[in-house]
DNA sequence: GTCTATATCCAGATAGAC
DNA sequence: GTCTATCTGGATATAGAC
């Protein structure tokens, strides 16, 4: 694809514009969802917001599914972003402390984003294969992170995810906006590290 | 108000009938959020499914939301007597086993239902007092269990509440009608009691 | 790329006859 | 208690002019 650069430069000006647009319109959709909830966005609503009839919303999105689809993936691509960035400490202690607090920080900021990359509960909607599989890298790069820690066992990653699940709708269900879960993480940490030590046999 | 029953008769007739046919519509309205979730309810639907005009709900209930509300009562009022008739074994562990697993069989068995009661998913839907009163004895008998068995630290009830929650919600989201997580409980409540033994001052 | 016009359908809710 | 009729507004989506 790169290769047409060079080629049609009227084009790619045109295509610049086109996503320029286009992330402009996510970017109201973010905060439309974040206001009201996932399952209160509708198209008309956004067009209001970005000065667009909702007509002409159909020039960047096929279907409202589809403005999901980009929100999911954009989410799941912010996550992934910043467990890339994450530098693991050698004491598997002290990363699993990180990798908590990333991930249930990253759920504690945003209830409309959680609701849609962890939940589902948009009636008609599931991800693209292309948008899925940023969600299945998110999924590895976690996994591979605790294994490199020495965690290998499947059961044991899976207690791991229920804590990190569970810290994280906790605090957005009964604490929003709060730090009553988020101050939990060391010690459910330090409980989990405590039992899984020497169960493992990688 | 017993004492009108033998007073008026008629009144009580025609009350109990009209108790009957609200339940018959929260029954279908139970099947509908069921299967096509709790977000893609509608009142016309349901009304067609009890062989109704929209507009005849309406003598029922006073809005969707109302019907919401007492689906969401339903909800509670159903885990509470499960709580209510759970035997609570000497033993901590066997009966914080007991605990988790009624919890999380109860999630597991309907998506819907623990959408409505303990995500806040529906754009503009709260319960109302008489409603979010049973939440609230459900949730004081459970913590009632958990003192009972010697727990009383708020932060470890905190952190029972983040196991049951992470188990139930995992389970929904990643293992729909299968047992994965549920197969964990036992090993999360191992852990769990390993962790808050002799960290009580009660 | 944006608009007007339109199609089609669905929603929640109220008034009033029977 | 149930119906018909109706209000009011919302939704997603398509066709075609400019």
């Amino acid at each position: 694809m790169a290769k047409k650069t060079a080629i049609e430069p009227r084009r790619d000006r045109r295509h610049a514009r086109h996503q320029a647009t286009k992330r402009e319109i996510l970017d109201a959709a973010w905060q439309m969802v974040r206001v009201a909830g996932v399952n209160a966005f509708s198209l008309r609503a956004l067009a209001r917001a970005v000065n667009m009839e909702p007509q002409s919303l159909y020039t960047y999105f096929a279907s409202k599914n589809s403005v999901y689809d980009h929100l999911f993936a954009d989410g799941n691509r912010e996550l992934l972003t910043r467990f890339d960035r994450l530098e693991v400490s050698d004491d598997p202690r002290s990363a699993l402390r990180a990798v908590a607090n990333l991930f249930v920080t990253f759920a504690a900021e945003d209830q409309a984003r959680y609701e849609l990359l962890f939940l589902r509960t948009i009636p008609n909607f599931e991800p693209s294969p292309e948008s899925y599989a940023i969600a299945v890298q998110v999924f590895s790069k976690g996994r591979a992170i605790l294994t490199g820690l020495g965690l290998c066992n499947d059961a044991d990653f899976d207690l791991w995810t229920v804590l990190v699940s569970g810290l994280s709708s906790q605090q957005l269900a009964n604490d929003p906006g709060g730090d009553r879960y988020v101050k939990l993480i060391d010690d459910a940490v330090a409980m989990f590290a405590e039992h899984v030590i020497g169960n493992q046999d990688c």
